[in-house]
RNA sequence: GCUGGAGUCGUCUAGUGGCUAUGACAGCAGACUGUAAAUCUGCCGGGGUUCCCCCAUCGUUGGUUCGAGUCCAACCUCCAGCA
């Protein structure tokens, strides 16, 4: 069965540490989940993620809606990948931006990038713009979302309802409802109508999660997405709405302007029931996860630490770095990291070797090791934040942490 | 020594008389946030006032031509074959 107990709190009454229990294994929280979109987290295996001490995986609906029937079969996720724990999996509402609006768009931005000027009339002009519709693969109607699979060309359809049966047969642990993720592009005005379809679609997800939630023999739960865009009075409105519906958790959803982030999530938490468990979606730069877990986010997943590694970035406690510049370096990955590739003895000439040698075995175990690298980097800092609320030294290890990260 | 072939950016490469010399790799710089992402963008002869301008440049030197990386000649280097 699904529960979430709350252990301790921050003073500012909204971040705390807990513990999520769910049908396969429990979740101590602030936690990292590591991203296995199509069921497996790219270059490394459930063996090296136990290793590396991630609790929970996030899959994706979306991805996995033809091999769903399959997974069922499996006795579902947690099963069926091999990982045997905590799972997720996101509606495919993300894709309704990524395919749509922000077709080839960058998610987040910093302000410089979103404010093109100032109008006469003293409104924003916005430098970020949204695909021309007509090139867009995926349209958005108060019925679902039709999209064009942009690996086969092939028209398809996804509602709240489509989705809650997806992911039910799925059957990860914790489901995420439908929802409409805007861009930062998108007026007020648009965001005011997708964010009424999201709160509909909320509905529809929750009725139709009801039916099939016991199908593979074990209760799986379902979180509601909070929309919004950066507008208060959206935020909390929906936050409150949303607040007051059977749902087991919430999402906290959104495209979000770094600095918008903090006050964004107190708004919404300060609406939401605190006896339930809230998922921070898609961050986990160190910042970003700091301002997460300070303003009550419980969760958090992001393709980022695995993307970064392959493209060379990676994590340490005095900042990132990109690789290509540690030709025959014999410096450590990040002299303080515990993961496997650090505690091995790999140097940062050593993968940087491996990822440029041309041998595409070696690339490979480049792609292994720098992912756990910063997979592990990432699920140390939520521990590690962890112990700090425990121990009542947040602020301390929060100003310390980022001093030596960001400089 | 003779005959034939070839010399284009760090490397490989396109280019057979016409405007700004192609593309790839490597290199350099940047991006990436619920994975259309093992990806993408920019730079990549030199200099400057760098969304522009100047100079140099297809082995070397000459020649033909309004115009040559491209045609011709000689030379240099490399490769192959024959001596």
């Amino acid at each position: 069965m699904f529960s979430f107990e709350i252990e301790k709190s921050l003073p500012n009454g909204l971040g705390r540490t807990g513990i999520i229990h769910t049908p396969h294994g429990d979740i101590k929280t602030p936690a990292f989940m590591v991203v296995g979109t199509m069921g497996e987290v790219k270059n490394i295996p459930p063996k090296d993620l136990k290793k590396l001490k991630a609790q929970a995986m996030l899959s994706n609906g979306y991805h996995l809606r033809k091999k769903s029937p399959k997974i069922a079969e499996a006795g579902g996720l947690a099963k069926y990948s091999g990982w045997n724990g905590p799972t997720l999996t996101d509606s495919g509402g993300f894709q309704v931006m990524s395919l749509g609006s922000g077709l080839g768009k960058v998610v987040s931005m910093e302000r410089a990038q979103l404010e093109g000027g100032v109008r006469k009339d003293g409104t924003t002009q916005l430098k970020a713009t949204n695909t021309a519709h007509k090139d867009r693969l995926a349209k958005v109607t108060d019925k679902g979302v039709d999209f064009i699979d942009p690996f086969t060309g092939e028209p398809d359809f996804i509602g709240p309802e489509e989705s809650m049966q997806i992911q039910c047969r799925i059957g990860a642990d914790i489901h995420m409802a439908f929802d409409e993720l805007t861009s930062l592009a998108d007026s007020y005005e648009y965001n005011v109508e997708a964010l009424e379809r999201t709160e509909k679609w909320a509905k529809r997800s929750l009725k139709e999660h009801m039916k099939h939630r016991d199908d593979l023999g074990y209760r799986q739960s379902l979180y509601g997405v909070l929309q919004g865009g950066r507008w208060e009075d959206l935020r909390r409105k929906t936050a409150k709405k949303l607040g007051e519906m059977d749902f087991d958790g919430y999402g906290l959803g959104g495209a979000f302007l770094k600095e918008d982030l903090a006050e964004i999530l107190r708004w919404c938490n300060e609406e939401l029931p605190d006896n339930k468990p809230r998922h921070l979606l898609g961050l986990s730069h160190p910042d970003d996860i700091f301002v997460g877990a300070e303003m009550g986010a419980d969760t958090f997943d992001c393709v980022a630490p695995t993307r970064e590694a392959r493209h060379g970035k990676l994590y340490s406690k005095n900042g990132e770095y990109n690789l290509r510049k540690f030709h025959d370096s014999p410096l450590p990955l990040d002299e303080h990291c515990d993961c496997a590739a650090c505690k091995a003895g790999y140097t940062r000439g050593d993968l940087r070797a491996l990822w440029k040698s041309g041998d595409p075995e070696k690339k490979l175990i480049f792609y292994h090791l720098a992912s756990i690298h910063n997979v592990r980097f990432v699920v140390r800092l939520t521990e590690q934040i962890r112990k700090s609320i425990i121990d009542g030294k947040f602020e301390e290890f929060k100003s310390k942490f980022l001093k030596n990260y960001y400089g």
